[in-house]
DNA sequence: AGAAAGTTGAGTAAAATACTCAGAATTGAG
DNA sequence: CTCAATTCTGAGTATTTTACTCAACTTTCT
């Protein structure tokens, strides 16, 4: 049970815009430099974040990415879900989508560790990422 | 993020002859029919809970496998480690193993989610798995 | 006009997954 | 003792997913 490369590579550049906030998009040409992400790949990836409303673009000189809302409000659910489709551990975990399902032994601890899961990526936000990142870097930008 | 059908097979079957432990060896066979897993797939899954003592296994007629523990000491961890090899979400998510550790503004997320996995299939026994079926299934066999 | 950006769809190499298969080894039952 | 039942093992393979690349196009700023 592996995280994808679109879900790590995404939240990083999620962060990066994020620490712009408010202040001036930022290019894929920046983020690339800044974290060591392809630069196609990254084209990759913001077409679904864009898709799903996470970032909202600017073409153009001095052009780039923007988070459409506050940090706090972007949860880290929200960028999963758009970069890996669904964060789901399971197809059976939804409800119906198995004719096992009553009688399926197992269903109880995938069930719960998907809740666990959840629980994490949707009570942190964006936000609390950056406060980290300061916390830990005081002084440095 | 995706659990394979190693996992999930691999525990549907480890639970299968949890069901008669102390009784008899259960055969590659009859967890095949019972589960709807192919023979030769079992096979391999059972090459790996044996390697890591999970089972234990008796050749010939009448042989199978059977728990080396009882099932209330099997940790529903003990389980996924032998099948896929480690349940980390990240490589990275050991320390050391990444040079921007310290820096690594997501790391902090993964770490959360990792440990929130390892909470629930730490403290969850294939006696657990069983006794919710019992609950489930009363009645039946 | 030209450069700097995003946009999009198609394509691809490598890795992981999910198996299959064949044959050898072991053991219990008749 | 022999045969059938079973595990044991290594090799092989088809499919899918991942992790990208690439090229051409559009938009916008200067």
């Amino acid at each position: 049970m592996k995280l994808s490369t679109k879900g790590r590579y995404g939240l990083r550049a999620v962060f990066e815009i994020g620490l712009k906030y408010g202040e001036e998009p930022v290019s894929i040409k920046t983020i690339s430099e800044n974290q060591g992400i392809s630069e196609n790949y990254l084209e990759q990836l913001f077409k679904n974040l864009r898709k799903e409303g996470i970032v909202k673009s600017t073409r153009g000189a001095k052009g780039g990415y923007e988070l459409t809302k506050h940090p706090s409000l972007i949860k880290v659910s929200d960028v999963m879900n758009a970069l890996e489709g669904s964060s789901k551990i399971l197809e059976c975990i939804d409800d119906g989508s198995c004719s096992r399902e009553k009688y399926c032994p197992t269903r109880i601890i995938w069930l719960k560790v998907q809740k666990s899961i959840d629980d994490v990526m949707d009570t942190t936000t964006i936000q609390d990422i950056i406060d980290d990142y300061m916390k830990n870097n005081t002084g440095g930008k």
